[in-house]
DNA sequence: CGTATGGTTGACCCCGCTCAATTGGTGTGG
DNA sequence: CCACACCAATTGAGCGGGGTCAACCATACG
């Protein structure tokens, strides 16, 4: 993740919660609320402000780290979406996971000091970019701070174990859809009338399933009217009946 | 988790790592190298020492939390294996891990303040109780536990994607046995005799294979002379071949 | 236009699940 | 000490969900 100056002619994309500026946080940003709920002081918020750096936009396809890089910092989605991944020898992929605006890529990096997969931007990313060392320290001196980030790293521990199940691949098509329904409606966008950024072949390889299959899964879907697909635009008709069928999966 | 008194009367564990004492950690605990690594002093080995509480030793079958539990403490397992699991509601039961001496399990409570699934004895087990409040003020002080902490959790988001991947069942149990090999191997006890404390039903609840599947690949494995396994105890005579199969999913 | 890339649809097959029967080890009571 | 019950583990037979392979279609782009 090299740094990057902003760029004022950075072309905008569909899906930004770029709200944020040189005094306020992104509403929607994963640390927003460890000091907020909290009642941090001003002076306090200043210091978690001032090591975020606003990178330059990356554009579809580029890569913002790869695996086996150096860890230097972990980054918040400020706009777009980003996919990481890994690849075996034979050249096939596992996704392990998509991050939509205000959700955080490279957790997972602390533990080896390297980064353990690659990310790739799906569309034109804009990220918040955090030095972890500096972060760490900062963590020391704030205890909100740090327990954001025990409480985000735990979290993470969890979301992989849904995808753990031993599921149906309809299950798993509706648990992906309702999931990403919840985190675009909790950010403010429709939690309905979704823009998929990935590709069919990037749904099939996170949710361990043939790409021939997920569209199979799509087509019965719409022909049972839950949902209307049209390429990478997703109409949710029916979201009980979705929650209903992924309720396995997701366990509420 | 509840907290009692160290019982004299109790159990030694065929997998036993109690070496610590009331001024020493045992040494195959995780947080052992936390400080060690960084040459702390003792005053402050102390401080952590103190935040530890040895448990009475739990039978099998006993648990030790379960979901929807309150969360207060992480615990290192001393002796004996722990396994963590969900059931959902048609009674189809989800292995989400098993957990060694050294091994800390409650990781994943973090962010709800619950524990997120239920977490049994397979065997006698002695847990050390860490205070997880206690231990995160501790954190705020002493910048290598709460690196250690940040390293742990982290740990554990990667470790989950290791049963991610779309693998067949030979590969999956491979990959079992060899993650178990090291992890025995690491702790001083033996690579290749394996004492498993968990039944069939438990591997094949944790790999997404039916217990039958497990009982015919391990058949298969052993006509082909790569294990020798009569119930609990396991072989492995061919370690080599056993991680050129596992080496798809362990990615070495 | 022609070409490339991603998505869809169909035909076929195989791995692993299900169901069922059997074995064997362990604990319990007579 | 044996008889019985109980449960984990094994083995066999049959089947189905989803993968594979291949052809076709549609939109984007030069």
């Amino acid at each position: 993740m090299s740094p990057k100056t902003p760029h004022p002619s950075a072309g905008r994309s569909a899906v930004t919660a770029d709200d944020g500026d040189e005094l306020r946080f992104c509403s929607t940003c994963a640390f927003s609320s460890a000091c907020l709920d909290q009642g941090y002081d001003k002076a306090r918020l200043q210091e978690l402000h001032i090591l975020v750096e606003h990178t330059a936009p990356y554009r579809e396809g580029e890569h913002i780290f790869r695996e086996g890089d150096a860890f230097s910092a972990i980054a918040a989605v400020r706009a777009g979406t980003v996919k990481t991944y890994i690849t075996d020898r034979n050249g096939r992929e596992t996704v392990l996971g998509f991050f939509l605006p205000g959700e955080l890529i490279g957790l997972n990096a602390i533990s080896q000091d390297r980064y353990p997969c690659n990310a790739v931007a799906l569309d034109t990313v804009a990220l918040c970019r955090f030095s972890f060392p500096m972060m760490a320290t900062l963590a020391t001196r704030v205890p909100g701070i740090q327990q954001q980030l025990f409480r985000l790293l735990s979290e993470d521990i969890g979301k992989a174990s849904l995808l753990t199940g031993d599921y149906s691949a309809e299950e798993r098509l509706a648990a992906f859809l309702v999931t990403l329904s919840r985190r675009f409606g909790s950010r403010g966008f429709s939690a309905t009338q979704l823009s998929l950024a990935m590709a069919r072949t990037d749904i099939a390889n996170y949710l361990r399933l043939a790409p021939e299959t997920v569209s199979r899964v799509l087509r019965r879907m719409q022909d049972a009217g839950v949902i209307a697909v049209e390429r990478r635009a997703l109409d949710i008709r029916d979201l009980a009946r979705l929650e209903d069928v992924a309720r396995h999966v997701l366990r509420d």
